[in-house]
DNA sequence: TAGGCCATCTGGTCCT
DNA sequence: AGGACCAGATGGCCTA
C-alpha cells in the first residue's frame, strides 16, 4: 500500500496541478480508511449478533429445562415462555405451600382426619386453581407478594390441562383454605 | 386477516 | 476494548 503523502515529499518546485493531485490522493486514502472502518464495524456487529444469538439459545435451553421439570401436559402442548415462567412460579408456590402445611400437620394428632381424603376429581383440586374462588390461588402468576401467587388480574394462563397436573398434590395444598384441624 | 409468539438484528449501556 | 445484557424494531409463522 502506498502512503497517502508519499508524493508530497521533496518540496522545491512543484509542477502545476500538484496540489490537486495531493487532494485527490488524500481523498482516496480517506475513503480507504472509511471503508476499513466500515468493515471493522461490520465484523464487530456480526460477531455481536452471533454472541447474542448464542445467548438467546442458552436462555431458551434453560427455559426448556424448566419446562421439562414442570408437570407435563399432553405431549404436543408446549408452554410459551411467559406461561412457563408463570407456571413455574405458581408450581413452586404450591410445592412450598404443601411443605408448609405438611410440617404444620406433623405429627398428626390421633383424631386427625384433615387431609386424608383426596379431592374429588373435578371439584376441589380443580377449583382451587380457578380464580373464581377467593381463597384459591390459580396457575397464573402475579408479580405481587409470594404469599399470594396469583390473582385474577394478570391471570393470563390457567389451562384446563394444568388442573390435572395438580390433582396429584396432597389435599392440604389442593385446598389452601383448609387447615390441619 | 388480525393477533400472538418467536427468532434475529441492532444500538445503547454497563461491567471487566 | 470487548463482552454481556437489555429493550426496541422487524419480519416470519401459525392459529382463530
Amino acid at each position: 500500500m502506498m502512503p497517502a503523502e508519499a508524493a508530497s515529499s521533496g518540496g522545491g518546485s512543484e509542477p502545476p496541478g500538484a496540489p490537486r493531485e495531493r487532494r485527490r490522493r488524500r481523498g482516496r486514502a480517506r475513503a480507504r480508511t472509511e471503508a476499513l472502518l466500515h468493515t471493522l464495524k461490520r465484523s464487530r456487529r456480526v460477531k455481536a449478533n452471533d454472541r447474542e444469538r448464542n445467548r438467546m439459545h442458552h436462555l431458551n435451553a434453560a427455559l426448556d429445562e424448566l419446562r421439562s421439570v414442570l408437570p407435563t401436559f399432553p405431549d404436543d402442548t408446549k408452554l410459551t415462555k411467559i406461561e412457563t415462567l408463570r407456571f413455574a412460579y405458581n408450581y413452586i408456590w404450591a410445592l412450598s405451600e404443601t411443605l408448609r402445611l405438611a410440617e404444620q400437620c406433623l405429627p398428626p394428632p390421633p383424631t386427625f382426619r384433615g387431609a386424608a381424603a383426596p379431592p374429588s376429581p373435578g371439584s376441589d383440586a380443580g377449583s382451587w386453581l380457578s380464580s373464581a374462588s377467593p381463597s384459591a390461588p390459580s396457575l397464573c402468576a402475579s408479580a405481587s407478594a409470594p404469599s399470594s401467587p396469583a390473582t385474577s388480574e394478570d391471570c393470563a394462563y390457567a389451562p384446563a390441562e394444568s388442573l390435572r397436573a395438580f390433582r396429584g398434590l396432597p389435599a392440604a395444598s389442593a385446598a389452601p383454605g383448609a387447615s390441619c384441624r
